[in-house]
DNA sequence: AAGCTCACG
DNA sequence: ACGTACGTGAGCTTA
């Protein structure tokens, strides 16, 4: 049967060491798992794939034992070389991870190295007709060249190649392929430990193989061989000769049971491709992908690689600018970019606003007459959909010059964040790199290369054609970002969830606060004179002063001048930290005064005397941001201040609660919070019926935990034993390990392991959901939550133990902590929807992860209470009922449950 | 800028 | 032998 058709046989062994060592080894994700390898590894790959546009395509690993074959006949073949580093083995599994998604068949053979496989698989493809084309490192690999068997071969880096026919080898080494392993006898190879005949180069050994053929012919004719050294040495080495070749020679068959004639290039998972490389952060790798495989995909080609040119219009021109709102209502999207200064609900000022359609941008500040009038309408039209980045910051600025967004909205930002979560920042100028590419040229001015700002020109895109070029950037990414969020199935999420929710967090930036300043500086002063005190009695008790503040003086302080035993080292030293501290206590006296010391110190330093400075002037309240594309799992962060670590654990430190308080006489807070939210997903998501019974029946489920993990009935529970079963229950929800607990609980590694056992005897469902999600996530390279939401987990591709099992527990507690954070994400979007159509006055003003805080007039109280508790219920449907737990308060001080 | 510590869920 | 619970943001010290 003959085939005439081109199979490309990739070395992976020898790619993937090859780009490990070519490229640096700080290429890693954020995460910190090195990606050297497995990028260059893909980037040759794909370059193969492009030029040689094979019909079938196989990658070869070195088998199990892969040198068993050679250590038969030598035992020290490749005896001398180190084992793969670590960083490099974990990637040997993700890139046939991705070999996986691309449906590239991996082959292997126990006892066999990668180029045997090829040589097998060459030899079977050639004579079957077709052509095999080998990608590799390896020179030996050119032994195989010949009719129908080419060699492309790695040259510096990892982009250059050279190629290798018969001729072309002949006229490298002046002899054919097939002579290769006879030069190779003599010559040797010292990195494989393949001795070869001393004082043979490659330019004698082909010398001496072009001149006499072979071996054979060589130690045949040995007399006539020039030079009286080289002759003794050629000798005395004849075995060793002999032996060389054929450990230098490669095996062509292999019995690998593999029909080379029914190989085909499978259908590639385009999508899971695309996502993995976007979990290990690879922009331009993603976008040489798509553009040699995109077909299907979501991607305008004129739209990446190339230029796009817009013509910005005049704003002072009416007719232009009319033709512009024109375009736009045509269209019924544009992109929006802003250009302001300040940042955070007080601060932000708008200077300018940049309006883009697909070829025309229009940039207005407010009060030019035209332009301005032109935004404002189509800012204020319903038809028309805005397509911001970052959308919240703008909306807060226009805002402020009273003009209001109407109409659908559309934020870059926030799909980036969706699609992979982990990224830290969302800057556009990365999103338009990954996704998109090209150059935008604003007419009349330079082309504007798409970099981020600089210390060389810190002013970066603020300029009215840097501006216009970001509202160009914003429209042209929409529809490309919005198929990659369909294709993840989550637009229900985005359109429904995370698209409202900019507008609420925008709101309660707006809304903000109110605080009691006078509070806060009273316990200000109080607090200077505890801490005062406290610094005397800490230095007396030293023996000297010194800087309580420095942890490295107090550490100099504990464990050399007061001879106390350190117990836990940090990168730099010992650690002071708090159960260090805490551990201290008994030991010597100054413990509990630097505890009691720090507490105070925190205190004072990031809320007594931050607070009050941050009130706005113009409206007396505290307004913070509200972070959407901050954390991995879904959840909302809160910075300028971060409302959401306003102390409570300590009493001293909850008094701080007692300075906020409503904003008007006669209203109060509302506050509500959902009761073991994460626990009750689990129990959702295990399905145990343990645990769903224990929900069912409202039970408290440390003390059911108890009484199961100690074997007491419920009523016997100690609190003590209601203590240690609620850190076992986090425990869980964090994936934690024996060691956790018995270090947390102060108990031995043996009852910590007792627990942990009996916890998941007891819960089967959980321990089966727990082992289900770190196997998913292993699988599918993420973790998934409830509405679709996903985090990638590189981690567990990882070799190294402990970044493995960190990515086990992330692959436990994240879809419990994302569910969770997406579920009071749903009821904040709910609750608002209610509280607007029943034009209530009162404001969401805070949102803690599981609890949300609202400011109402008294007469509302009851109305809202009844939404709030009906929205946060509904929220999820669950197979475990919702539990909320909320009040009305004078004082966040006064809701302690 | 990095490391440590500590505030929260 | 080692380090060991998930997710954040902020202030302080030190290099």
């Amino acid at each position: 049967m003959n085939d005439t058709r081109k199979v490309l046989l990739i070395d992976g062994h020898s790619l993937a060491y090859r780009a490990f060592f070519a490229l640096p080894d700080t290429m890693t994700t954020t995460g910190g798992q090195p990606t050297n390898a497995i990028y260059g590894f893909t980037s040759m790959l794909l370059k193969a794939l492009d030029e040689e546009r094979p019909d079938a395509v196989v990658v070869a690993f070195d088998g199990p034992r892969a040198e068993l074959h050679r250590t038969r006949e030598f035992p020290e073949y490749k005896a001398h070389r180190p084992t793969m580093p670590d960083e490099l083995r974990s990637q040997m599994g993700m890139i046939e991870h991705l070999l996986g998604h691309m449906n590239i068949p991996v082959v292997r053979a126990p006892g066999f190295e990668a180029d045997d496989v090829l040589g097998t698989l060459s030899r079977a493809v050639s004579s079957s007709g077709g052509e095999a084309v080998i990608v590799t490192g390896d020179r030996d690999t050119l032994q195989l060249v010949g009719e129908g068997v080419r060699v492309v071969m790695t040259g510096k880096g990892i982009t250059e190649t050279v190629d290798y026919d018969r001729a072309a080898v002949e006229e490298k080494y002046g002899l054919p392929p097939e002579k290769l392993p006879d030069m190779a006898g003599l010559k040797g190879d010292t990195s494989d430990n393949i001795p070869g005949v001393p004082g043979i180069g490659e330019k004698g050994a082909c010398a001496l193989i072009g001149e006499y053929g072979s071996l054979e012919g060589l130690y045949e004719n040995l007399d006539t061989v020039s030079g009286a050294k080289r002759k003794a040495s050629l000798l005395e080495n004849r075995d060793i000769a002999f032996l060389s070749r054929e450990l230098a020679r490669i095996v062509t068959d292999i019995d690998l049971d593999i029909d080379v004639r029914k190989l085909r290039l499978g259908d590639w998972n385009r999508q899971d491709v695309l996502d993995y490389l976007s979990a290990l952060e690879f922009k331009t790798l993603a976008r040489r992908f798509l553009e040699m495989f995109g077909e299907g995909l979501p991607v305008e080609e004129e739209s990446h690689g190339g230029i796009v040119t817009y013509s910005l219009t005049d704003p002072s021109d009416s007719e232009s600018v009319e033709r512009f709102v024109a375009e736009a209502r045509e269209l019924t999207t544009v992109g929006v970019a802003s250009v302001c200064s300040g940042s955070g609900f007080c601060e932000i000022e708008l200077q300018s606003v940049a309006l883009a359609t697909g070829t025309e941008a229009l940039v207005a500040k407010p009060g030019d007459t035209q332009g301005w009038r032109a935004v404002s309408d189509i800012l204020c039209s319903d038809d028309i959909v805005k397509v911001f980045h970052d959308a919240k910051g703008t909306l807060e600025a226009l805002d402020k010059v009273g003009v209001p967004v109407n109409g659908g909205r559309f934020d870059i930002a926030v799909a980036a964040y969706l699609e992979n979560p982990s990224l830290g920042t969302y800057h556009l100028w990365d999103i338009w790199e990954r996704n998109m590419g090209g150059d935008i040229t604003i007419e009349g001015t330079e082309p504007v290369e798409s970099e981020q700002p600089s210390l060389l020109s810190p002013d970066y895109g603020s300029g009215e054609s840097e501006s216009a070029r970001d509202a160009a950037r914003v429209y042209l990414l929409k529809p490309v970002l919005y198929e990659k969020l369909h294709a993840l199935g989550m637009i229900p999420l985005f359109e429904h969830i995370e698209i409202p929710l900019v507008g609420i967090l925008e709101e309660m930036e707006k809304t903000g606060v109110a605080l009691d300043s006078m509070v806060l500086r009273d316990m200000s002063e109080e607090a200077s004179v505890v801490l005062s005190g406290l610094e005397k009695e800490i230095h007396d008790l030293a023996g000297r002063e010194f800087n309580i503040g420095s942890t490295r003086q107090l550490a100099g302080v504990l464990f050399d001048e007061l001879g106390i035993t350190p117990r836990k080292k940090t990168k730099t030293g010992f650690s002071t930290d708090s159960s260090v501290l805490e551990s201290l206590r008994d030991e010597h006296e100054i413990a509990g005064k630097v505890v009691e010391y720090r507490e105070y110190s925190k205190l004072k330093s990031t809320y007594y005397d931050v607070l009050p400075t941050l009130v706005c002037p113009l409206t007396g309240r505290l307004h913070g941001s509200f972070n959407q594309t901050a954390t991995s799992t879904g959840r909302i962060s809160s910075s300028n201040p971060n409302l959401q670590n306003i102390p409570v654990r300590t009493e001293v430190g909850r008094r701080i609660r007692t300075a906020f308080v409503p904003g008007e006489p006669d209203w109060k807070l509302v506050i509500a919070d959902y009761s073991q939210i994460e626990l009750r997903v689990l129990a959702h998501m295990s399905a145990d019926v343990r645990l769903l019974e224990s929900f069912e029946k409202d039970a408290d489920i440390h003390r059911e935990t108890a009484a199961r993990i100690f074997g007491v009935d419920t009523v016997e529970v100690s609190s003590e034993m209601r203590r240690m079963a609620k850190v076992v229950n986090f425990g869980v929800v964090y994936g934690m390990g024996y060691y956790g607990l018995s270090s947390r609980l102060g108990i031995s590694m043996e009852e910590a392991t007792r627990y942990i056992d009996t916890y998941f005897e007891t819960y089967e469902g959980v321990r089966m959901y727990r082992d289900d999600c770190i196997a998913r996530a292993a699988k599918l390279g993420y973790a998934e939550k409830l509405f679709g939401r996903r985090r990638f987990i590189s981690e567990l591709g990882s070799t190294n133990r402990q970044t493995k099992e960190f990515g086990e527990r992330l692959a436990i507690n994240t879809p419990l902590q994302g569910t969770a954070a997406d579920i009071i994400k749903k009821a904040m979007v709910d609750v608002t929807r209610e509280m607007k159509r029943m034009e209530m006055r009162a404001a969401m003003t805070l949102q803690i992860h599981d609890e949300l805080m609202f400011e109402a007039p008294d007469d509302e109280l009851e109305d809202l209470q009844n939404a709030v508790r009906r929205c946060m219920m509904n929220a999820a449907d669950l197979l475990v009922p919702l539990k909320i737990d909320m009040g009305v308060f004078n004082n966040w001080g006064e809701a302690k449950d």
